[in-house]
DNA sequence: TCCTTCACGTA
DNA sequence: CGTACGTGAAGGAG
């Protein structure tokens, strides 16, 4: 009999599979009405549909674990012995599973004192025996054993149960560089952590397979024990009784008596009444609808059966099918649509390395395909539309409208951003991608190729016309969700500023090359002597890069005392290295910090070379959604962190530069804009005069602390007290202040003190924003952005403790964020009426960054000043610093 | 090879 | 026992 005529059984471990699944998917985003957990259930049909589409089993059945109990567990009370308990939120879902396999008409099979992969051993042996080719899905490596020419094994990759690995014989042989059958050998002398079965200590499975290669099996290599060398040779002749153990309990068993054989598996037609009850309570719209096709491809059921179903369930309407329009058409369509929908109509653009190749279009019942070549004249009416105001409404839209750029394609009239909009909601952001967003704000799966989806099927990927369709769905439940302040956050602050953003890393900046290679070799030359120095001092190389052995030199060789703990052992960081210096001072400390700045300043200069493109310029992406309160990230590279504090720091900002074409730099930063909106929100009066009398803040407060006249105040200590303002902000204790300042902790009241006693309405403000937060369950900016802290209400002090900081930090860091964005927004609607050539290029949080062409410096600073000064009406005014140079370094102030 | 921890740069 | 980020090296897990 040929493979292609062979009947094919297929047996999965059901208890394995589950529990994949149900680590897989988020237990929140699955659950009933009444509060069932059902991700564990809905991982695993999504994972059986699949497979039943994919591999058409012509037989099927899937096995459980009756208990944790078993043959193996009598003979070895310990096995799996270190598995915790199971999560409450698991039980209870394998007995639904049950009842949702039995309502497919699926066999389940299970067996008092064998484990589930004992049946599939005891089928899969049946199976070859009687002409199948068997297929095994099971989580459990113990399985690869029973692989050979007639039976594969499915394996889940560590994404969960979405994709399948498969191994046959010579996956097999790949992965391990054993046959199947040695498997069992190799783990016998490995061990299974999660088995509680140890095995020979550091013994892993390269030394097993390089034994069994030597000696042939497991009796081989026990047989020569003798002759092995080392550590490793000692440890197996110590533990060798683990290795027979393990041996004999990870044998399965394949002659369990079991009710059914392979022949009495056949697959049947589902019960569709019992299918939709189950499915129902579950309330599993989208599985069902799976299933439905599933039936309806396969057997009779057919489109009929389809409908019923969409009529079955209410208020999930089925995905439309994509149409192709083009000309008077697709004209009549934007026409009727748009009429239709004044909240926009859903748009995903497809792009790849950047340009565009494809769009969907989505209305409330249809969806348009519109594969993309730039020039043709049917889709007219489409590109027309596009550049219209006419409302969007896009999911990520960055991206997007940074490839609609590339390819000279405008976009008007963008409404809402879906994963903008949800990060307003919820600013810690767990819904990173529109398939997570529909999870969360629809309860649906939305079939994707990303790895980290459920349906990796490339049938049901999902191609612009749903994920534009899915974007149009999922865009109201999230606006209704906002708040009032965080809508006009939404529709005056970020969709703007997006906008920005998406021109802003189009242009980039200029980076020269020269400088910073010169740079690099510069500082690799002088990590290079220090490092020679240090190793002087103590009379050995070690890798200064690595806490660990510096540990061993710190503590060990050179006897010093214990510094802060931390996970690994004691604390190498610059703190403490600066503590030991102070007791036990020694040149290797100095040489130590000054090696760490010279490589960690090398590995700066170094990333932002290799960031520098074809025309010299370097172009970082903008994270919006990326902070939970408020703030832009930068990343690829981070030009939000370039080296200012040192002198060499510097020379990284003097390789930015102003572009060619363009005559100078401009940077404009707000002058201790967190501490002014301090001011406002807490209207302390004597903070409110310093600020509007002009005077020198940090100088203004270190005279009173330090009882000395303004003029006096030392740069050290002004120093301090900027560190200590702005650490009141980010709720920094006594004990934090006199570890920063190198003072007691009596000290650091004392200080603490005299601050609130001239500032006390400060005070009064951070307690009342904690208090407000716990009441309210979140903390609000001035311009209405929230941030939910549940923390906040958490028994583990550690958890709320570290919440009430954050909580009153939030308003103050989230305020100056939103100030600065509508600074952004303001600046480029002018520049762009003045018609100027000068641009915006970087947002480093507190400082916008321009180049500027020659002539316009004058109408661009009246600008940047304008718009940043006017860009909130607080209690204090808005103070705007700008610079002028030919680089970054020489254009701060 | 992938993941976590540490350390450290910015506001 | 100070908020908000992103990056890279080392070293453990596999």
């Amino acid at each position: 009999m040929s493979d292609a005529e062979k009947p094919t059984l297929l047996v999965i471990d059901g208890h394995s599979l589950a529990f994949r699944a149900f680590y897989a998917l988020p237990v929140d985003s699955f659950r009933t009405r009444d509060g069932q957990h059902t991700n564990a259930i809905h991982g695993f049909l999504s994972m059986l549909l699949l497979l039943l589409q994919n591999e058409k089993p012509t037989h099927i059945a899937v096995a459980f674990d009756i208990s944790r109990h078993s043959f193996r567990t009598r003979e070895y009370a310990e096995y799996k012995g270190t598995r915790g308990e199971t999560p409450p939120e698991f039980i209870g879902q394998i007995p639904l599973l049950q009842d949702a396999l039995a309502a497919m008409n699926i066999v389940t099979v299970e067996k008092e004192d064998y484990e589930a992969d004992d049946i599939l051993a005891t089928f899969a042996k049946q199976g070859v025996e009687q002409g199948f080719h068997v297929l095994l899905v099971s989580g459990d490596r113990d399985t690869i054993q029973l692989v050979n020419e007639n039976v594969t094994l499915l394996y889940p990759n560590s994404q969960g149960v979405s994709q399948l690995k498969r191994y046959d014989p010579a996956a097999v042989e790949e992965r391990y560089g054993i046959r199947p059958e040695q498997y069992p050998e190799v783990a016998a002398l490995v061990g299974e952590t999660s088995d509680n079965l140890p095995g020979i200590p550091k013994v892993g499975e390269k030394t097993a397979v390089k034994w069994l290669g030597l000696y042939g099996s497991l009796q081989g290599i026990l047989d020569n024990a003798d002759e092995i060398k080392g550590v490793v040779g000692q440890n197996l002749r110590d533990n060798r009784e683990n290795a027979v153990r393990n041996r004999r309990l990870n044998r399965l068993v394949d002659d369990v008596e079991l009710p059914v054989g392979p022949t009495d598996l056949t697959r049947q037609k589902m019960n569709e009444d019992a299918v939709r009850e189950i499915f129902g309570r579950l309330e599993f719209r989208t599985l069902l609808d799976r299933v439905y096709k599933l039936e309806g491809s396969g057997t009779t059921a057919g489109a009929e059966g389809a409908a019923e179903i969409a009529a079955a369930a209410p208020g999930v309407p089925a995905t439309p099918t994509p149409r192709q329009l083009l000309d008077e058409e697709l004209r009549a369509w934007f026409e009727k649509a748009t009429a239709a929908h004044p909240d926009g109509l859903g748009l995903s653009v497809e792009t790849l390395d950047g340009k565009v190749i494809g769009f969907g279009v989505a209305s409330a019942t249809e969806v348009l395909d519109i594969p993309w070549q730039a020039g043709r004249a049917d889709y007219l009416p489409f590109e027309t539309w596009l550049a219209s105001d006419a409302p969007k409404i896009l999911t990520d839209a960055k991206p997007q409208l940074k490839a609609l750029k590339r390819s000279d394609l405008v976009l008007g009239g963008l409404r809402t951003d879906n994963l903008v909009a949800g990060w307003l909601l919820r600013p810690s952001l767990q819904e990173k991608n529109l398939a997570q967003l529909v999870q969360r704000y629809l309860h649906e799966v939305m079939p994707e190729a990303d790895a980290n989806q459920l349906v990796p099927d490339d049938s049901v990927v999902a191609g612009p016309p749903i994920q534009a369709w899915y974007t149009l769905r999922v865009a109201p439940v999230i606006l209704g969700e906002l708040s009032e302040g965080s809508r006009s956050v939404l529709s005056d602050i970020e969709i703007p500023v997006l906008l920005a953003l998406v021109d802003m890393e189009l242009r980039g900046v200029t980076v020269s090359h020269e400088q910073l290679s010169a740079l690099s070799s510069e500082l690799g030359e002088k990590a290079a002597g220090l490092a020679a120095s240090a190793y002087a001092e103590i009379g050995r190389e070690v890798n200064l890069g690595s806490p660990k052995q510096l540990q061993d030199v710190l503590f060990d060789q050179l006897g010093m005392p214990k510094t802060r703990a931390n996970k690994t052992g004691y604390s190498t960081d610059a703190g403490a290295l600066a503590d030991l210096q102070e007791s036990n001072p020694h040149p290797f400390l100095d040489l130590l910090l000054q090696h760490r700045d010279a490589t960690k300043l090398r590995q700066i200069v170094e990333t932002l070379d290799k960031a520098i493109d074809a025309t010299g310029r370097i172009h970082t992406t903008y994270v919006q959604v990326g902070s939970a309160t408020g703030r832009i990230s930068s990343n690829d590279p981070n030009l939000q962190n370039i080296p200012v504090r040192t002198e060499e720091g510097r020379r990284i900002r003097a390789a930015v530069q102003a572009g060619s074409g363009y005559q100078t730099l401009l940077t404009a930063d707000y002058s201790q804009i967190e501490m002014r909106i301090m001011a406002h929100l807490s209207g302390d009066p004597g903070l409110i005069e310093a600020f509007n009398s002009g005077e020198d803040l940090h100088r203004f407060v270190g005279a009173r602390i330090f009882g000395v006249e303004p003029e006096d105040v030392t740069a050290l200590q002004r120093t301090k007290v900027k560190a200590m303002s702005y650490g009141l902000a980010y709720g920094l204790s006594a004990f934090g202040l006199s570890k920063q300042l190198r003072i007691d902790t009596a000290q650091a009241k004392q200080l603490m003190g005299d601050y609130f006693e001239r500032f006390g309405a400060v005070r009064a403000y951070l307690r009342q924003v904690v208090e407000q937060a716990k009441v309210d369950g979140y903390t609000e900016t001035i311009f209405g952005r929230r941030r939910p802290f549940p923390e906040l209400a958490s028994p583990n002090r550690v958890l709320r403790e570290g919440a009430e900081r954050a909580a009153l930090n939030s308003p103050i860091q989230g305020s100056a964020a939103d100030i600065i964005k509508i600074a952004m927004i303001g600046i480029e609607q002018d520049v762009t009426e003045a018609e100027l050539g000068s641009r915006m290029l970087l947002q480093v949080h507190d400082e916008l960054i321009f180049e500027v062409v020659d002539g316009e410096w004058e109408r661009l600073e009246k600008i940047v000043r304008g718009r940043m000064a006017g860009a909130a009406d607080l209690l204090v005014p808005l103070e705007v610093q700008v610079g002028r140079g030919d680089d970054w370094d020489s254009a701060a102030h």
